[in-house]
DNA sequence: GAGATCCCCGGTAACGTTTCCACAGCTTTT
DNA sequence: AAAAGCTGTGGAAACGTTACCGGGGATCTC
């Protein structure tokens, strides 16, 4: 039907005997064509099977209909969920999106920035895996393009933004494990110089902030969003005088979550039983484990869809604006009093 | 730097006081151009920061220098090593991927092909959700472009191919369980239509040969990616009458591994203890879960690497050929004999 | 009913590259 | 010394589309 060489505007220009701007009109849908017009051209591209190159489109208009997406890493399961829910709302618009790795190390997500402006997409979106470097600033008012950040912010650049309220979900769970007794409370969670941490941190401390005795002798881990990290730092943290260890602990993130069961099940010790735990972040695969893990959640599709319609309304000429997306603390058998965990 | 108008060629040939051909020529490694040439040409295309405009490269030369992936899904881990690894090759060699979901539907995977036909791009990988649709085979046989299969096969069809041997790990899998005394034994496991079911089917009764009770009372279920259904049938599987249900159960992927384990759960089965398990794929959480899980494991980002040079060897002329990676069982702790399961 | 206004339409020049072709200058052959 | 070959270069035509511009015909105004 469409083979041998692909019909073009010509083609169809030449069956409908018409001009090849006229073409075009039709098919942009410009407001100065007649009826008559309309029709013919339509039943002729309909007849040859047409369908514009969108290459030369994208030469000759200066737009792609390419959206790229600078992502910290592909493993990561919030993540997938955020691509999902972006590519959904992005293709019914008839975007395309293009991921790309930042692989976790600033230097390639510049570069990877780079080719995307390069590629001329039409809007850029970021989750970088540090958003407060002068690079990345630099790079992001350097694209003069509209750019929506992910669950990241920067700050003094005319961006959207959808971020989550990490602090009221994280704040919510530690004052109930306050509030459950527990006065040694350890965070532990991912790279530093990234929003959810920071903000995870700041729940953390609100959370404290009744309890002097806990504030004080609070325990924070940002490191990096790996396992080994989390799984190192919780062993270590956990091997000290039973006095002084932590008797609930918070984990933010995939990896951090995983590091941390790790190093539970290495110690011999049973979340719920001899130590109260919430990740923060709930994982598909969290709700197979017994006892049920207490979990700061949210809602990463739902993320992707609003950052992707975000992007289309500054691609459509709306002025940048910032998105907050709710997480919830939901209690499950980790929660428990300080009796119980001793 | 690049800011204003972006420098095309014709600035760098101004520059170098040259035609624009010859600037074509030097920045495209064309032979026919002299030392002294091309000297000039790439002083001047750094002095101003020249770079090409792939779209522009693009419309004139035919290719894209893009690569499509029609994925099944995007939030299986599975598909996310493979983009990890294939995304690290391509990128590697200046390709961009371009990652399309399928949305489990052979309908939107077709039709995600024809995007990608659309998008002129340089390549084809597939993922698809069953791969013997005369519709996606009219697709494949329609795409003028190399394609390569991955974990997917496709009768006479000029394609490359990238293959797992599930049926030698689940065989091996099989048969030690069989040795451990089990003589009911089931296997829980995805969508039919497509090689790795058919192939785990087949490994899993090769596995059973040797033992002609074995092999008779084999329960084999195949139906759908999802855990709602694998928990759905391997509740009713067990539900049965004690003397007649199976004792050794083997998951065949993510989905189907999450609802069995979700099964047990509600059962108030252990595995390891009241049944044996063998999962197959090994995923990145699995290690978490106490007892250790039995595994059938493959390395999912080496296809992606793998599939991503056989694309790149079909652009640059070779032969479709078709590579098989291997797949490991491992014996953890929920490979247990007969006797212990009871 | 003549001039101004409006609506559609066709021709054509871009967009930034690659590639074909022609040709100038030089070397080799007879 | 003239013909033939080779090398490197410039000019120009594509690739498929959009957008500008000019004009022909119909409608409107007085």
């Amino acid at each position: 039907m469409d083979d041998g060489r692909p019909i073009t505007i010509h083609d169809v220009a030449k069956r409908a005997g018409v001009a090849v701007s006229s073409v075009s009109r039709v098919l942009s849908n410009h407001p100065d064509v007649s009826a008559r017009m309309r029709a013919r051209v339509e039943a002729a591209a309909k007849e040859l099977g047409y369908s514009p190159d969108p290459i030369a489109q994208s030469l000759r208009s200066g737009s792609s209909r390419l959206i790229g997406y600078v992502v910290r890493d592909f493993m990561t399961p919030f993540f997938s969920e955020v691509i999902e829910g972006l590519e959904k709302v992005l293709s019914a618009a008839g975007y395309t999106l293009l991921v790309m790795n930042g692989g976790g190390q600033p230097a390639q997500e510049i570069e990877r920035i780079a080719l995307l402006k390069q590629r001329r997409v039409d809007g850029l979106l970021l989750s970088t895996v540090v958003d407060s470097t002068p690079r990345l600033r630099k790079a992001v008012l350097a694209f003069d393009k509209p750019v929506v950040m992910i669950d990241r912010d920067i700050s003094r650049a005319d961006v959207g933004r959808t971020l989550f309220d990490h602090v009221s979900g994280v704040e919510e769970a530690t004052s109930d494990l306050v509030a459950l007794g527990h006065v040694r409370l350890a965070m532990i969670t991912g790279a530093p110089d990234v929003r959810p941490t920071r903000e995870r941190l700041k729940g953390f401390r609100k959370g404290l902030e009744g309890n002097a005795r806990a504030y004080r002798d609070r325990v924070e881990i940002a490191g990096a969003f790996s396992a080994s990290f989390s799984r190192a730092k919780t062993t270590e943290l956990l091997q000290g005088p039973t006095r002084r260890r932590p008797t609930a602990l918070l984990a933010g993130g995939v990896q951090a979550t995983i590091g941390v069961l790790e190093a539970l099940s290495d110690l011999g010790l049973r979340a719920g039983e001899d130590i109260s735990l919430v990740v923060v972040d709930d994982l598909p695969w969290l709700r197979i484990l017994r006892p049920k893990i207490s979990a700061v959640s949210r809602d990463p599709a739902a993320m992707g869809r609003v950052a992707g319609e975000l992007v289309l309304a500054q691609i459509g000429g709306a002025t940048p604006s910032t998105v907050t997306l709710p997480t919830r603390y939901e209690s499950r058998d980790t929660s428990q009093p300080l009796s119980v965990v001793k």
